[in-house]
DNA sequence: GCGCCGATATATCGGAGCGATATATCGGCT
DNA sequence: AGCCGATATATCGCTCCGATATATCGGCGC
């Protein structure tokens, strides 16, 4: 799982492990925010699979002027410290991770494979979130497939909800908002379908 | 986790591990169905700790009647089943769990700690779920808790559906999902300490 | 009657992810 | 000079999961 989330943004750009982990927890959600020991446990299975290379940096960053990627918080006090003195990078030396095409194969392959079963939401969010390196038919097999996940969880949760009924009223508050949660996660995923049948040539890919 | 949950559940009646499984994705919430690789393991290290006892049940049932808890599909097959032919189980034979006064306190334990850091969603719906055994106080601290975590995510939710926007659609798309779960979920809890504030005394308690 | 299928039930294994912790290195503050 | 805090990599022990193995019985077909 985390393999994928990996190669997904070493795909758009070289990037170290603190930084990767940064990225990762936007990537995932606010949620779920990856721990180091995860992610590098994960980086070395990657190395030596020969999906990435780490280049040791010695002090002067790999990239001139590193991709903002957003105009957010990070990058405006990185230029208020440029242009405060040119500072050298503080801290311990970097691994710079960089992805191979046997990555890149690995990638599409992780991105495609159709985990039947299973209802992993972080999984199906992660897969989301790269569905641009999806062809188009195969975002709409994602999204089906997720639907289909959802309804039959819906099923359980109203069986539940009404089994609920004569256990105190913690349990049913509980199951009623997991069906409401269910019931807006389908018309979420009918929105995505909708929007996914309809082109329009809007979509902003990379 | 799975501790306060079997202590739980064997608070109100004998089980056994396979029955135990049922009750649990049912508490648990229509997902993450918790497996036999993390339930067994954790009976046996109950039982080491003393929290539970364990009793090999032969083949007639350790109670008569097993209380059904719910007038549920179980329940009602199980009755036919029993008006067809007076049926001894099939299958291997029982390992019956009960609970003890160091289980008891464990529980207590476990329930009440006040899992400052880390916002695990599941372990607080846990928590909820045996809401009753918690004096009131601690219920609305239990709920406010959960509230203050939710404010803090929403705030890194509604960060990064900003920073989204110069992303895909699909990164765009998540995020809102992101932010709108969020904002439910914080009036879910605030409609839930609203409730616990004007008691009425129609509390369901067992 | 006999064999086999499916349900019931307990158990273990390898791997993934997490939280805590250790280690290292630098800038900046006092 | 001394220390704090940020940056960064790494490991340890634990829990949980999915897959799989094992055992035992009832019921079904033939």
């Amino acid at each position: 799982m985390l393999e994928l989330a990996i190669l997904g943004l070493l795909k758009e750009q070289d990037l170290h492990g603190y930084e990767l982990k940064k990225r990762l927890t936007e990537t995932l959600g606010s949620f779920s925010s990856v721990s180091f020991g995860s992610l590098y446990p994960a980086l070395n299975r990657l190395e030596r699979a020969g999906g990435v290379a780490a280049t040791e940096a010695g002090d002067e960053p790999a990239v001139a002027v590193p991709v903002p990627m957003t105009g957010s918080l990070d990058g405006e006090l990185a230029a208020y410290r440029a242009t405060r003195r040119p500072t050298r990078r503080a801290g311990r030396s970097r691994k710079v991770y960089r992805i191979t095409p046997r990555g890149d194969a690995l990638f599409a392959e992780l991105l495609a494979a159709d985990n039947a079963a299973g209802d992993d939401e972080r999984l199906f969010h992660l897969r989301l979130a790269f569905a641009r390196f999806l062809p188009p038919d195969e975002r709409v097999g994602l999204l089906e497939r997720r639907r289909a996940q959802l309804v039959e969880r819906l099923a359980r949760s109203r069986a539940n909800r009404k089994s609920a009924r004569d256990r105190d009223a913690y349990a049913q508050s509980l199951a009623e908002r997991d069906t409401e949660l269910t019931e807006r996660d389908i018309s979420w995923l009918d929105r995505l379908l909708a929007a996914e049948r309809t082109p329009k040539g809007k979509a902003k890919s990379r």
